[in-house]
DNA sequence: AGGCAATGTGGTAGCGCTAGCATCGAGTCA
DNA sequence: TGACTCGATGCTAGCGCTACCACATTGCCT
C-alpha cells in the first residue's frame, strides 16, 4: 500500500497526503478530513524509509546506554523522551552492556539508519566511531559526565567532583580508613573519575590508602554485597565504604546485616545516584544525588537546537550534584 | 558519501560494492579487499534506508518493552540480542511505560520502518495496532503471558497457574491471612492472570477474601513498601504478603523491619520473577522464578524462523516457572 | 480593470540502494 | 575445438516518498 492509494482514494495527489500526515497546516481543513479518512479506511501507514530517503530527515535521536541492570537510565530516559515527542522526535535506544565493540555497533547502525543525533554515556568510545560521527556531522551529546575533549556537546556533572565530595564528607563523619567501589574502569570514564576523585580526596586529607581498598561491581544488589565481603575480609579495620552506585550499596548494607556489621556504627556505606532503593534500605542509605532527568532533557534540547540550525548551544553544561547524608553513615561533629 | 562514490574509488560497479557489504562470499577476495580498502579509506557508512526501501527487509526486530525501573527486561533483551546479533538482526527498543498509547505509538513507528518482527509484552494491546499488525503481515510475537489469542505467536508463562502454586505454597506453609500486591490490572494482562491465580487458590482452599487485601505497586522498591504499610494497616491479621514484583517484595521486606514486624516469623513474603535482589535481601526472598533468558531466545528464534519462510514454529510455547522457597517464608511441615 | 500577494495543490525529478536479469570470461568435457 | 557450465561482475529499473518549483485560485489594493 503507497501514497498513491490513499490519494487516489481521497481524490487528491500523492503530495497532498503527504503534506497532510507531515504539515497538515499547509493544507486546507475539508482536504485533510478527506485524506485522513482514506487514511483511517485502508489503515495506511507511511513508509519512513521511503520519506526519510527523500527528505534526508529521520526525526530519529540514537541513544546507547550502559545497561539496563540499573534503573538510573530510566529517568535519563524519559527526561528525553519527554522533550523529544513534544517536538515530534523519537528515540532509538540500544545497550551497550560496557562493551566499546558494541557501542560501536549500535552508532554505526544508528548512522545507517540516517537519525538525526546521537546520544553516548561518557566520553570514551572507540577512535573509529568518533571519527564516523565527526564525519557524519550528526549532533552528539554525552552524558553522564564532563568530558573534557567532547565530539560535540556533553551534558553531565563531575564524577570526579562528586567522588572528591563524598569521601571528603565521609571523613569529616570520622571515618578514615575507606574503601572504594566502582564498577569496571576499563573503558568507563565515570569510574575512572570517581577513582581519581577519591584518590585525590585520601591525599588530601592525609588518609591511608592502599590497593586492597578498591574494589569493582558492576550494577548489581548481588555483586554490592560481594565486593563488600572481598573488601572487608582484606582490611579488617575497614570503616566506610563508598560504592558508586546505589544498587551495590545497597547489597553491601545487605551484606553487613548478614554479618552482624553494624551500618552506620562499625562500618559507615555510601552509594551514588540517590536511586530510589537507597531510601528504602534500613538504615537509609547516604548517597550522591544526581539529576538524571534534566540532564536528560537537557540532551534531548541540546539535540534539537543543533538540528534546528539556531544559536548552538553551550557545548558543556554542568547539572552538578549533591551529597546526601543519610543514616548509613555517621552524622558529622554538629 | 554514496556507495558510486567507494566503487569509484575501488575501480568497480556499485553493485560490487553493495554485494562486498551484504553477501560478501558472492565477491571473489581480491575485490573483496579492494573495496573495503576503499570503504574503509573513505569511511563509508551505506544508507540502511535506501537498501532496505530498495530490498524491502531491514533486518531490525521491533521490542516493546514496559518499564526501564525494573530490570527484569534486561535479561529478555540480552536473550533476544543474543540470538538476533548471530542471524545478523538488531534490536529496536522501545518503552511504553505500561501506556497502552505510547505502545500503540512505538509500534506504528515500527510499521512505518518496515522492521522485519515485532514483539510485545502481554495480550492486550489497541485494537488498531492489532489490526494494524494483522494487516502489515510481519510476524509477531507476544511474550511474558500465555496469551489465549495471539496476534500472532506466543511465548510465556502462566501468570494465572504461577500465582495460584505460590498462593497454595503460602498455605501449605501455614499462612491463612494472605494478601496481594500487584502493577495495576489496567491493560495488564499479566496483573489481571495473577489475580485471577490469586483468587483462585483462595477459593480452592478455602482462605479469607477482603478487597483490602488487595493493593497495586508498579515496579519500585518503595512502592511495594508503601504498598505492604497500607494492606497491614487495613488487615492487622495479615500473616502474608504475596507481591508480584521482586523490587516491590524488598520493599515490603525492609518496610516489615523499619516497623519491627519479623519475616517470616510474623509475616511471610514472596516475590516474583527470581530478581537477583532477592536472593541478597535479609531474609532471602521467597519467590517464583521464571526463565526470562530463554524466553527471550525463543521470543527471537521464533520471529526468525517466520522471517526465513521456513515450517511455522508452534504458536505458543510455554517456558513454564517454579516456586523457590527461600526465608522470606515460613518452611512448609517436613 | 489590472496587478499582486497569499494560499492551496500538482508535476517532475531524484533520494541511495538492491532485485533480477544480462553479460563476460575461464574452465570442462566429449 | 566447440558447446556448455559456472562463477564473477555489470546494467537497468524501481523501491515510496518528498523537495522544489510551477501553477491555479482567491481576495485585495490601486
Amino acid at each position: 500500500m503507497r501514497i498513491e492509494d490513499v490519494a487516489r482514494l481521497a481524490g487528491v495527489s500523492p503530495i497532498t497526503v503527504s503534506r497532510t500526515i507531515n504539515k497538515s497546516d499547509q493544507v486546507v481543513e475539508e482536504t485533510r478530513r478527506a485524506v485522513q479518512k482514506a487514511i483511517d479506511r485502508l489503515g495506511y501507514i507511511p513508509n519512513r524509509l521511503a520519506g526519510s530517503l527523500a527528505s534526508t530527515r529521520t526525526r530519529v535521536i540514537g541513544l546507547v546506554i550502559s545497561t539496563l541492570y540499573s534503573n538510573i537510565f530510566a529517568i535519563t530516559v524519559r527526561g528525553m523522551t519527554d522533550t523529544l515527542l513534544t517536538a515530534g522526535y523519537q528515540l532509538s535506544l540500544g545497550v551497550s552492556n560496557d562493551l566499546l565493540e558494541v557501542e560501536s555497533a549500535h552508532v554505526r547502525s544508528f548512522l545507517g539508519q540516517r537519525v538525526d543525533g546521537v546520544c553516548l554515556v561518557g566520553g570514551i568510545h572507540d577512535r573509529l566511531v568518533r571519527r564516523a560521527l565527526l564525519q557524519s556531522g550528526v549532533p552528539v551529546v554525552e552524558i553522564n559526565n564532563l568530558v573534557s575533549d567532547p565530539i560535540d556537546m556533553c551534558v553531565g556533572y563531575s564524577n570526579e567532583e562528586a567522588s572528591f565530595a563524598m569521601v571528603r564528607h565521609l571523613a569529616n563523619c570520622g571515618y578514615r580508613r575507606i574503601g572504594l567501589v566502582t564498577a569496571p574502569t576499563e573503558n568507563n570514564d565515570r569510574s575512572q573519575a570517581r577513582r581519581a576523585g577519591y584518590r585525590r580526596a585520601l591525599a588530601q586529607l592525609g588518609l591511608p590508602f592502599a590497593d586492597s581498598l578498591i574494589g569493582t561491581a558492576p550494577y548489581t544488589v548481588a555483586q554490592g554485597a560481594r565486593a563488600f565481603a572481598s573488601i572487608l575480609s582484606l582490611n579488617p579495620d575497614l570503616d566506610a565504604l563508598f560504592l558508586t552506585q546505589d544498587n551495590a550499596a545497597a547489597g553491601a548494607i545487605l551484606e553487613a546485616k548478614r554479618r552482624g556489621v553494624r551500618v552506620p556504627g562499625d562500618i559507615g556505606i555510601a552509594g551514588f545516584d540517590d536511586a530510589d532503593i537507597g531510601q528504602e534500605m534500613v538504615p537509609a542509605l547516604t548517597t550522591v544525588r544526581t539529576h538524571h532527568y534534566e540532564m536528560g532533557a537537557t540532551a534531548a534540547r541540546m539535540l534539537l537546537r543543533r538540528i534546528d540550525g539556531g544559536a548552538p548551544p553551550h557545548p558543556v553544561v554542568d547539572v552538578g550534584f549533591e551529597i546526601i547524608p543519610r543514616g548509613s553513615t555517621r552524622p558529622p561533629p554538629a
